[in-house]
DNA sequence: TTTGGCGATGCAAACGTTAACATCCGTGCA
DNA sequence: TGCACGGATGTTAACGTTTGCATCGCCAAA
């Protein structure tokens, strides 16, 4: 049952089967033998938890996401994955159901020793500033690294590994504009994430760059689902001006704009170009298939996960936001605009 | 730092405080007040691992699934999730990548401590019997619920929560045979996975009640992906009594094998039907909307839940699989058979 | 033969918490 | 006034592992 039993029937101390556990090349062959079998005899099973506690760290690290099941970042979670793997830490899902949670509820985790670290690719509820206790000053920063999610003042301490959302958006935003749209709509996610709200600042920068105007109701917030998309698009629709584009701050989105858009009896891309953001697989299966832009998920999800790597151990490197590179996918949800 | 700390600046024993964080009842008031500025002068957070440690338990639940991202598991996670908060349980995820691991890996995360609890949901390896090492007779069934998958008979001693895949595959069809169809394809995933084989089952069933035969080369096995049901598709459009329907055994698959009609000039449904299983949130939004056959992804996850959680606790109720009802959802992928 | 050194192993404390048991004190009742 | 009872709190062992230090024995060098 405990490392005791074992010792007892091998005729050792605990500390050697200890050992043999943990460092077995310091253990003689002979006195190996007598162990394992012992091991065997007993089908022993080392206590994790003991273990664990004794030497103060969990191997768990918390990775904090706005809802499982999202093909995006499902490709995230395979990087993570892999280096976790390598570095022997299990993953433990935290799915905050796209509600923003405080930052406190996540470094609690980690003061309180349910994880070594937290990966962070949700949005966070902002700090507010004047709160009756003090913000745990007492406490030294834990063991965090952001992903995916743009960062706000407050978080710019830790690392992070994202895209540039502002130049992309631009980006996405600039195509559009070449192939000669001049009403173009943005559909954002809820007003808490920093994330789409930087993409929408990166389309209102290529829109302003290319002197176009964004009517009042061009740029409308939805709920990040299908549904929530759908109520966006109908608003868009029904707009006097109506766009004859329209960008969503991710794929998911686009999505449910196009099927709408087709509800409405009109056509993608004939009537109205759609572009969305992260390439999720279902993107280029979609009628038509969507143009978009990636991001290199694995890459990120393993960038973050070396990172969080290096702040447990204390290597305290920069605390520099990595950009990892974006890329625009041309498919066939976007065309010249109408005349 | 630790409990010491703050019951030595409280004035009071380790076990007031111990009893003030676990049974604030049974401590008076104003003791009460005495810890708490205690704790909040010293940031004090109770040592997680320390405490599980000695409480012989770790509040974690390993859920096994063979992909995080994919949307028909989001919504059973979300019904385990409930349960999982509500019994203070966390969520461990293993991510099998789609391939079947022995049963004993998961297991033993029981018997080494890293979990109370497993909750299966995705298919594992084969029991190869003759297996060197005595398989673990000295050791009780640890808490092991299991979800969606069929069961084979190594299994069935354990709790299982999942629709009828036979019958609901041979309802599927079954549709299929009264739109007329009488050459009905059907995608399988991969061999080892026990719940397409029963679906599998449930379709060769149907065909045989219906006096229809299954041409060889009618049932092909894919890939679980968009990619892999593509391939299969093209296998079964090449073949010489090309099928006026395919029975995919899961939406996935389906929105794939749609797509790869499409891309061959096809039109769904008026050339070929196609019906799914698992109803994902894409399958209304294709382009034709997907018929489909329905699970209440919730309710299996907070079944699957409880059951573990009785499990856990020892209250060893029948072992029985609980069957939940399926539904045919029918959408415009499927039509009457072509003339 | 003695001695120094080293590899292998044993001994025992420590990690932070909980809980069984002991103790103390006040109150109500006989 | 004494006693019993019960509520509040204190004392302490225990959970299973790791690890610093001590010990033991063996071999090589002097």
């Amino acid at each position: 049952m405990s490392i005791k039993k074992v010792a007892q029937l091998a005729g050792v101390s605990t500390a050697t089967v200890s050992r043999y556990l943990n460092n077995p090349e310091q253990v003689k062959e002979r006195t190996r033998l007598k162990v394992q079998s012992a091991i065997d005899e007993t089908g022993y099973a080392p206590n994790t938890l003991a273990r664990n506690f004794r030497r103060g760290r969990t191997s768990l690290i918390v990775v904090v996401l706005p809802t499982v099941g999202d093909p995006f970042l499902e490709n995230v979670m395979r990087g993570i994955w892999r280096v976790a793997d390598e570095q022997g830490y299990s993953i433990l899902i935290r799915d905050t159901q796209s509600n923003s949670h405080e930052f406190d509820e996540y470094t609690d985790m980690v003061f309180s020793k349910q994880a070594d670290g937290i990966l962070l690719l949700a949005s966070i509820s902002p700090f507010e500033e004047p709160t009756g206790k003090p913000r745990a000053s007492n406490k030294v920063h834990p063991p965090i690294v952001l992903g995916l999610e743009s960062v706000t003042a407050e978080l710019n301490q830790f690392p992070s590994v994202r895209v540039d959302n502002v130049a992309a958006a631009a980006d996405g935003t600039h195509y559009l504009i070449q192939l000669g749209h001049q009403r173009i709509g943005f559909i954002a996610g809820k007003r808490n994430s920093l994330l789409t709200h930087d993409r929408e600042k990166g389309y209102r920068k290529a829109m302003r760059k290319a002197k176009l105007p964004v009517a009042s109701g061009w740029v409308v917030e939805g709920e990040q689902t299908l549904e929530g998309a759908r109520r966006a698009t109908r608003r868009l629709l029904s707009h006097k001006e109506r766009p004859t584009a329209i960008f969503c701050a991710n794929d998911e989105m686009a999505l449910g704009a196009i099927h709408e858009i087709k509800n409405a009896g009109l056509k993608v891309p004939e009537d109205i170009s759609v572009i969305g953001f992260d390439d999720i697989r279902y993107a280029e299966i979609m009628d038509p298939p969507l143009t978009t832009i990636a991001q290199p998920a694995e890459e990120i999800g393993e960038r973050t996960m070396r990172r969080l790597c290096q702040a447990i151990e204390g290597s305290d490197g920069d605390s520099e936001a990595e950009i990892v590179p974006h890329k625009l996918i041309v498919r066939k949800s976007t065309a010249n605009a109408p005349r």
